[in-house]
DNA sequence: TCATTTTTTGCAACCGATTGCATGAAATAA
DNA sequence: TTATTTCATGCAATCGGTTGCAAAAAATGA
């Protein structure tokens, strides 16, 4: 295990003082271009490594943000990651990712552990159960950035990144009774949730703007697991009033759901229609594919993250922006496609 | 923003040294149990939180491991940092985490960021092309701990975490073998990666057991797009001999296949047998359900992370292991299933 | 009561880089 | 040649915990 090689080494090797070192290393304008390429040349020879630690101790700044999930493992999160990481670490920062596994109570640890890890900035989608923001205060205190994206809280005064959950509910729903559905129903998570409660909301207005009366019972709050597709296509069995339509706000729970179908028989689109959301990769390669509202993770990872770090560099202030709202838009495809295509 | 809080005011205000307040909160032996909770008692007070840099200066410790995967979005890779996560958080542990997009270079970078972040330990799952492991020697010459997992590299003095790629490889061949194929083909990733090489080799000597010649055209080394899928189902329609199985190293790819197959008019399993990899939650839920190789990713994740955090605590030496080989097995479902079950 | 052992606590150096201020050297102006 | 300005470098304090060693305090024994 080899010795690890300070600025006072370099000093003392090059008898200068280590001042001049560091201000060398960091391409400081007071340090003569001859200084510094010696220097430099000088702590490549030696192996040099800076040590974050009395850099970061110093200038109380980590050039790492901190990110809590839901969870990791869901092809939403996990491309929404893709994206930060991308532009995070182009930029010269570190990701710290956690997730709460849906869990409040391991949020507010997470929360903790950003907090005492110091990340410079913190960005959040929040789990299932999670109420109100009391939470976040210590952030919010410090002034440290905070962001929202996908699960957002209410009434938060920091910047969200969403996606237009109202409008995504609506083009679905409305699609669904153009295609001719007269009794739609709609498969969602926890209402508590702006995504599900928006995409809810859309749900309802289609259904007024074609006159057709909101039911209550034609609303599954679920956890979107395959056993909730289960119980659904199990009540869409048993139900006295014909169902036609199904909106569900997950792919993989509707995929799930459009199996058991038809399995049972139900002939799709004909009988009835499928829509999910999300657009993830495997909307297209199931028979019929999935109509659905696509949902631009990668995209929302990257603009979160730049937005964090242009904040922190001072660039923008996120101070001044409550809502960053990216296009999504439906995409139709044979699962709900009962006209012809003109 | 509120000033922060150190042990030099907590001692200040009780009228004591730092060093007790110190040895206090980290619950030393050495001080008495009323000085313990009349510090932490203050501490919890004044709204202290540990400057990690500080003591990670002193420490020479992060409490932090390093992860770099080829991409964050597969099911497989989230899944696995899943696992890890969670173990390492109950140990105490943050996971910094990084991509190489299957690219040698970007591997490179972010071995060095996480050298340069002084990890405690590194967990990789190396990228396409990765060649060697010279890149590695800056973690081997400070005798910072790897691990590799999923995607090894070969020769390796490390801990290497791996399914038995030979078997699963092996097994998929041999179940389509016993259900009639006569002519399987292979659709599998780039063949310099430890797990596409071996699960080939399974799949040739399953062959070889049944006496079945083994083809170089049969195999398809590709990226395991749904490019890639479609590349393979063209040429099974352009075939001249029949082609009857398909074993593909990736469920999407498997079920993109699938699809198209399906579309083209060839019936599953009937005309053609299909087995995928990793049992990708997906393959469950669609039409016919494809049979594949199970993959332990969470519990992959969960014993590398716990390998690791052993090894940093001194409880277990990874020196002394080169390989853990979890248990995987094949999974059959419909896509395969041409015998009647008994 | 005094000596000895054990338990608690404090002192002060240390981890390695950063930075305000001061100083010395070189360049320019007078 | 001397005074003034500019440029380059160094000094020394600082960030906030940690820890070996010593000293003080308390407990025990004689």
């Amino acid at each position: 295990m080899s010795k690890e090689i300070t600025i006072y080494d370099i000093a003392n090797s090059l008898k200068i003082s280590p001042a001049t070192v560091s201000r060398a290393l960091n391409n400081h304008d007071a340090i003569s271009t001859n200084t510094k390429a010696l220097i430099h040349a000088k702590a490549e020879e030696m192996g040099y490594r800076s040590n974050k630690f009395a850099s970061n101790l110093r200038k109380q700044k980590t050039n790492t943000i901190g990110v809590i999930v839901p969870r990791l493992n869901s092809t939403l999160m996990s491309t929404i990651l893709a994206g930060m990481e991308k532009v995070a670490n182009e930029a010269g920062y570190n990701l710290l990712i956690t997730q709460s596994l849906e869990s409040f109570k391991k949020e507010i640890s997470n929360v903790k552990t950003m907090f005492n890890s110091r990340v410079d900035g913190l960005m959040v989608s929040v789990s299932y159960d999670t109420e109100g923001y009391e939470h976040f205060r210590s952030f919010i205190d410090k002034n440290i950035p905070l962001i929202f994206f996908d699960r957002t809280l209410d009434k938060s005064e920091c910047l969200n990144i969403v996606i237009d959950n109202i409008k995504g509910g609506y083009d679905a729903t409305k699609h669904l009774l153009e295609q001719g559905c007269k009794n739609i129903i709609h498969v969602t998570g926890n209402l508590k949730r702006n995504v599900y409660a928006d995409r809810m909301r859309g749900y309802q207005q289609a259904l007024a703007e074609f006159g057709v009366p909101f039911k209550q019972h034609n609303i599954f709050e679920t956890d979107l697991t395959t056993e909730a597709g289960r119980k659904v296509v199990q009540a869409i069995k048993l139900s006295e009033e014909k169902i036609d339509g199904v909106f569900v706000t997950n792919d993989f729970c509707a995929v799930t759901c459009m199996g058991m179908l038809k399995k049972m028989g139900y002939s799709i689109p004909k009988d009835i229609a499928v829509v999910g959301f999300n657009n993830d990769p495997l909307t297209e390669i199931i028979t019929p594919s999935l109509s659905t509202v696509y949902y631009p993770g990668k995209e929302m990872g990257e603009i979160a993250a730049k937005s964090m770090i242009n904040h922190l560099n001072g660039l923008m202030d996120i101070g001044h922006t409550n809502y960053i709202v990216l296009k999504s838009e439906l995409i139709v495809r044979d699962s709900s496609s009962r006209l012809p295509k003109n």
